[in-house]
DNA sequence: GCCAACGTTGGC
DNA sequence: GCCAACGTTGGC
């Protein structure tokens, strides 16, 4: 008699924003893995610190031209601390933020795939299956978000063209 | 660079 | 715990 000691492992889907002037995928593919700092917002801490490693990620690029989908991205380690958090001299520094009781958690994501072209925002909106997602139902999602298993292969499908 | 929307802060 | 002021986000 097997019992299921585990889990099944379910693949979550993530959105998540850079701003290619500051972190582009083309920075992500050079390096092959980084950590994602810097997410100062409850609600995207929140779904950080629901990710799994394997779950997959839509790199977002935002305040581009064109913002947009711009390829796919791995989580490669569970949330844990965001020590910028307690750096003064980072641009995240957070004094409330209190070394023993971290407010601010980070993931590792590593490099997946570039799309050829972006896949611009003005072509998510007019996407039938992309209507219910939060990056378009909200007026701004913040810079983590979930998607949807069909939301995330409708991206994917747009961005090989 | 503008500005609308919204999250966060802090006085009360 | 209300809510006004403030700061930030991010498309345009």
């Amino acid at each position: 008699m097997t019992e299921a000691r585990f889990a099944a492992p379910v693949t979550q889907y993530w959105l998540m924003k850079s701003e290619p002037g500051a972190y582009s995928i083309e920075d992500l593919k050079r390096d092959g893995k980084t950590f994602w700092d810097g997410i100062r917002n409850y609600e995207a801490r929140n779904s950080m610190q629901q990710m799994q490693v394997g779950d997959q990620a839509i790199f977002y690029h935002s305040s581009s031209n064109p913002p947009g989908a711009a390829g796919i991205m791995r989580i490669a380690r569970r949330a844990y601390p965001d020590h910028t958090a307690f750096d003064p001299s980072s641009k995240y520094h957070d004094p409330k933020s209190d070394a023993d009781k971290p407010t601010w958690f980070m993931v590792d994501v590593e490099f997946v795939e570039s799309f050829t072209d972006v896949v611009p925002l003005s072509t998510l909106r007019e996407d039938k299956a992309m209507q219910e997602s939060v990056l378009l139902t909200r007026f701004r999602a913040p810079s983590v978000q979930p998607l949807t298993q069909p939301e995330f292969d409708r991206i994917v499908k747009l961005g090989r063209g």
